[in-house]
DNA sequence: TGTGCACAAAATGTATCCAATTAATGAGGT
DNA sequence: ACCTCATTAATTGGATACATTTTGTGCACA
């Protein structure tokens, strides 16, 4: 590695080194030209600010100011003023005129609203799914309600939160091919949501709550009713909502 | 306005003579340092770029260069990348490595999957709404179906095409207030299935369906039923898909 | 004749400079 | 003391120059 350092930016590899960044660079063959940046900076920028944002790294009313943030990441402007300006797209930011930008606050309607999005789409999703999805599929969301339950009997709840996830993980990758806006609109819904959620899966009774919605959600795939899908699916998430009971963190 | 020439970027006046652009200055008093910019150049050009690939004017598989862009338009570079980036993000410009950007094609999956969503989200709006829309905006309604209804008696299909859209837009601006992101939502779709939709209402038959379907929303909202008016919402709007038949606009 | 490598051209990616805008500040008038 | 308006400092917006990446092309060689 230590020869990369001689030819690229040298505040990037401080940035590197201070551990914040990876701008980092492949090394192909041996020599420096077919070093090759794995991704663009200005897409790097954008998801460690939005992870920042999302894990309350940033705090609401928190200043950022671009030259701030390029020295913060080691980046020039160019790359933090497009991060900031998708990030406003996405709500995740304001402009605040003259003031730079900063992190609007947690509000219980946001909350709301975006759960109730994400039900309204997922349980659409979950209506698309049924009428297509396979045996072999089936068996894996079953066995993945088993390994779940198993971890609730042995008291892992974050195995049951691992399981769970994977749950939700392979549903979606269903409706990626076939639905890849309705696939993008609910990834987008559930990274937001990361804002208002304490983890709500460190209380049995959540989990327990969680996995009975897994096998309603399995048992109306298998009954391929789309309209039974859609409601248990909004149901599911609406209990979510619940479990993930609003708490700003902690300032 | 002569006075302003000697003062702005020259390249933005020439572009507006061009009549493309507007990146239109307000004289708010007599002094040339008062005069304002309306628009961020970056948002103009976007809505400029949008604009131009909804209509058709930029057909798929165009290649898109910023640089071409920047000089046809008239700005610099950097307000054209932040466009197509969001562009991009909204799946209305694909990535082609380094040969640019292009519009993608457009596909009959595409079009049923915005009309679907369309009819999820604003299924849910109308459900949303009818619990606390007013005694007066209901008469709006009314009044505007009414409008429609001279309109096809007239024979002036224009006529009943803009009342409809009225219609609509009073719907949505209820949403407005309590639910900012499933209004978001539910105006971008509106937008992207702007690509697809030869204008609809050029037929009697359709004006007509589009009328009774709007009474039925009128109704359902004076029910006060959620159910019903996500039921009819949606099936109003897989009507306007079917009347809108997919028709890839001539090269 | 086909395959692979190297080189060149075209386009995007990043950095930096200057301009325009906005919010804060302070002076002056009421 | 308070409101108004010019001034200024801080910050974003836009233009341009330079770096990097990608794709296409042609030549060498099997």
């Amino acid at each position: 590695m230590e020869i990369c350092r001689v030819v690229v930016n040298t505040r990037r590899w401080n940035a590197r080194i201070g551990g914040e960044l990876f701008f980092g660079y492949k090394m192909t063959g041996q020599t420096i030209k077919q070093a090759k940046r794995l991704l663009p900076v200005r897409e790097q920028t954008y998801r460690i600010l939005k992870e920042k944002i999302l894990t309350g790294h940033f705090r609401p009313n928190n200043r950022l100011v671009e030259e701030s943030l390029a020295d913060l990441l080691g980046v020039s402007r160019t790359p933090i003023r497009e991060a900031l300006h998708k990030l406003e797209l996405e709500g995740l930011v304001k402009k605040k005129g003259a003031r730079g930008f900063c992190v609007p606050e947690e509000t219980a309607e946001d909350m709301s609203e975006l759960f109730e999005i994400r039900a309204v789409l997922e349980g659409h999703a979950l209506a698309c799914l049924c009428k297509s999805i396979s045996e072999e599929n089936f068996l894996l969301l079953r066995e993945l309600i088993k390994k779940a339950e198993r971890g609730v009997l042995a008291g892992r709840l974050e195995l049951v939160f691992e399981y769970n996830t994977q749950f939700h993980d392979l549903l979606y990758s269903l409706v990626r091919g076939k639905r890849p806006r309705l696939f993008h609109l609910i990834e987008d819904m559930r990274e937001y949501i990361l804002r208002y959620r304490k983890d709500s899966l460190d209380n049995l009774q959540a989990a327990e709550r969680s996995i009975s919605g897994h096998k309603k959600i399995l048992m109306a795939l298998e009954l391929k009713d789309p309209v039974l899908c859609e409601h248990v699916m909004r149901a599911h998430v609406y209990e979510a909502e619940a479990d993930a009971a609003y708490s700003p963190k902690a300032g």
